[in-house]
Order: C-alpha cells, then structure tokens, then sequence
DNA sequence: GTCAATTCACATGAAAGAGACCACGGTCTAGTG
DNA sequence: CTAGACCGTGGTCTCTTTCATGTGAATTGACGA
C-alpha cells in the first residue's frame, strides 16, 4: 500500500552517511586485539598457565569479577597466546572453553561431561545414558588425547548452583586416574561468595590460585571506549563529551563495559535511525532507557506463564494500592488469574519460589520481613519505575491472553 | 512497666513424584531374494 | 534373511508437590514494683 513512501525510505537510508564504519566492534561478540587496562591480571594469568608448556599441569585457578569486567575476554585470549605458543613448539596442550550457563549445553553433571566429550569428538546422546558412562567415554577421550589440558569454565557459580559442587570434586580429582594426560580447571565466576559455600574439598583445590578483576572505573572505561569507538564510527561522527557520558553511566553501573559498549552502539542505531549525522549526548539518555525497555520486555515475553501470571498479580495489586504488596496478597489474586484463564494454579510453595526468581532476574525487588504476631512475609516491590506499570499490565495481559 | 512465651503467616529445605525426552536391546513384522 | 517398526527398561532433566522445619517481632499474660 505505502510502496512509493517506502521506496523513499530505503532511498534516503541508503543516500545518508552511515554513522558506523564497523559496528561489529561493538557489539559483545566482538574480540578486541589488544585489552586495556588488564596488564596485571594477564601477566598473573599467562604465569600460572605457563607451566603447561613444559607439560606440567597449571594450578587450578579461580577468576572472579563483576559482570563486564574483562574475565571471560582475559582468560581467553591469555588461552589463545598459549595455545599459539604450545602450538608453535609442538607442545600437547588443548584448550577447552565452557559456558556453563548456556542452558541445554552444560548446566548439568551430565551435560558439562558429555559436551566436554564431545569436544574430544565422542558422540554423546543428549540423554539416556547413565552419567557414569558419560564420565568413562570422557576419560579415555581426554587420556587418548594426553598432554596438559586446561578447562575454562565460564560462568562456574551457575553450574554448582544449579546442579551442586559434586562435577567440581570429580573433575578435581580427575587426574589421579589420567595416565598420560593431565586436567587443570580454571573456573571464571561472578559470585564471589560461591567460594564459600563449596565443599571445602573442592574449594581448596579449585582455587589454588585465585586472581580478582576490580571493576573498571569511569577513566579505564573511556579509554577502552574511545578506542572501539575510532574503529566503530566514521570520523567526528561523536559530538564532544558522549564517550564521557557513556562511561559515566556503565562506571554508575558498577564498570560494566559490555554494558558501556552496549550504551554507544544503542545510541548510535538511534542517531542513525533519526537521520542525525551525528551521536549526541541526548542519544545516550534514549539509549539508557531503550536498552532498559528492551531487556525488560524480553524478561517478560521469555517468562513461564505461571511467572507471567505471578507478575501480573503483583504489577496489578501495586497499581491498585499504595505501600507494600505481600505473599499472601499476591497468591489469592494468582489463583483468580489462574481461574480466568483456565490453568492449575500452582502451590504457595512454588509461588513463593517463583517471587524470589523475579527478584532474582531484577523486576521486582523482594524483602523478607515479619511483621510480628502479623506472621512473616516477603514485601515485594516492583523495581520497575511506576510510569511504566500500565505498559507492563498491558505486556503481560497480551501474554496470558487475559 | 518488664520480660518471657506464644503465635502468626509465611520462608526455607529436603525429598520425592510426574511426565517429557532419549538410548539400547529384544521381539515382531513385512518385504526381499 | 534382513531392515525397520515397536515395545519395555532404565537413564536424565525439569517442574512441582508434599512434608517438615525454621523464623522474627507483635502480642499476650504473668509477674513484680
């Protein structure tokens, strides 16, 4: 119907200056050459990891560190220099990389060991066969291969927390009944914390060496900026001070700088999409807020319908009254949901669980408190601003076809 | 007024069940030479 | 005779339920001043 005016459209998309010059470089997949700012942590991680040259086993390492602070980039390109240089010297030394909380790849016993398998190239069924098995194949594919090998596990506080600290202590003691190779583990983890709630077994060996990624601050993350960004966009594209502002908002956000990253290439889309020939201060406010509606609706959508409709209780009590919203509260308006939808309402129990994934994922903000002979309950607090409640009911009432 | 006991309304933990998915081996069946 | 269909068994995994135990302060009621 609109042909003529969208043919105009794609004409005057193509006709204007792209903002980007490569936008790859900014987005998270994206590996940089050099990494800034993390010289220390590089050099301590290249010299624990050293000795596999030799053909000795590394100590196992624990790496903690906030979101975005440079781990997983870290460890993997120390990995890659060391794999290039075992390589070069004919060295026997594999690199295993694993992202324990990529669901349905390695956020179970039986799922890290088959998946590791299957790196050695062993078929492994997604189920069906005892894991002991699964360990056995694993064995005789890491003892075939022989030499150093060092296991990368991103991520590691997801796996134990889901499916407790018993891979850690197999894997652990893994090499007393390796013949010819040897397995050191390196364990990348957001959660410091974790540490301590480890069998004390697997913690003392887990963490033989432990290095910790400070955050960056406002000064690192301009510098990393300004640096992607001369690659990222054409020349002067950027107004004055976006860059400080960007790295302001991700230092604010505990020095994140794949959210920092993230901040610019929004902005950027946003400028482009408007036809501004350049990335402006304002662009970053909208981009600040976009990606924050973004992940919020992709939360939302991606929910369970029992966590929808759970949510949906608690965005349309606290839209009705003021102050708190309890337990309680919430499952009765639950089960009328369940009831008008046709769906088992599930028990307390589970609702309860449910409340304390939301706060989890950050939508809603949940406190235990006991109000004396009044009994003891959760307050829950939407941790979304109050504008943005209508939409959200909205959101969730499409979802449960309400 | 003070202080310990009581009580409420859930929180929190552990265990176990249901149902989906899958591999494997044995049995049956139909098609082929 | 053989390939493929079709069980039955035994395994994992996720989501729930069931049962049991824990918890923190408002309230209560006994007690002493």
């Amino acid at each position: 119907m609109e042909q003529r005016g969208l043919g105009g459209f794609f004409d005057s998309y193509l006709s204007t200056k792209p903002l980007f010059r490569n936008k790859a470089v900014l987005q998270s997949a994206h590996t940089p050459e050099t990494i800034f700012h993390r010289d220390r942590e590089i050099n301590a991680i290249a010299g624990i990891m050293a000795p596999s040259l030799r053909g000795d086993k590394p100590s196992n390492l624990f790496v903690y560190g906030k979101a975005g602070s440079g781990k997983t980039l870290t460890v993997k390109h120390v990995a890659r220099e060391l794999k290039k240089q075992a390589v070069g010297r004919g060295i026997p030394v594999s690199i295993l990389y694993l992202n324990c909380k990529l669901k349905k790849i390695a956020d179970t016993e039986y799922r890290l060991i088959a998946q590791l398998a299957r790196e050695f190239g062993k078929a492994i069924p997604p189920t069906g066969l005892p894991t002991e098995e699964v360990y056995k194949v694993f064995h005789s594919a890491v003892d075939s291969a022989g030499g150093v090998i060092v296991l990368l596990l991103d991520e590691i506080d997801e796996l134990v927390k889901k499916a407790g600290d018993e891979i850690l202590y197999n894997l652990t003691r893994i090499n007393d009944e390796l013949q010819s190779a040897k397995v050191s583990i390196i364990g990348i983890s957001n959660d410091l914390v974790f540490l301590d709630a480890l069998d004390p077994r697997v913690k003392s060996s887990l963490s033989e060496e432990e290095i910790i990624f400070p955050p960056y601050n406002a000064i690192q993350l301009q510098d990393i900026l300004s640096h992607r960004a001369k690659e990222a966009f054409g020349e002067g594209v950027l107004e004055a001070g976006v860059l400080e502002k960007c790295a302001a908002y991700a230092a604010r956000e505990h020095g994140d700088a794949r959210r920092c990253l993230e901040l610019l290439r929004v902005a950027g889309e946003i400028a482009e999409r408007n036809n501004f020939d350049k990335v402006m201060i304002k662009h970053i406010d909208t981009a600040d807020e976009k990606i924050e509606r973004d992940r919020l609706m992709a939360i939302l959508t991606s929910q369970p319908r029992q966590s929808q409709a759970t949510l949906y209780a608690v965005v349309s009590i606290s839209m009705k009254k003021q102050g708190m919203v309890f337990t309680g509260d919430v499952y009765e308006l639950y089960k009328s949901v369940c009831g008008r939808i046709s769906m088992r309402p599930l028990t307390q129990r589970r609702v309860s669980d449910i409340l304390a994934e939301l706060d989890m994922l950050g939508i809603i903000s949940v406190k235990v408190i006991s109000k004396g002979r009044y009994g003891r309950t959760r307050e829950i607090a939407l941790s979304v601003p109050a504008p943005s409640l209508p939409r959200m009911k909205r959101i969730l009432e499409e979802a449960l076809s309400l």
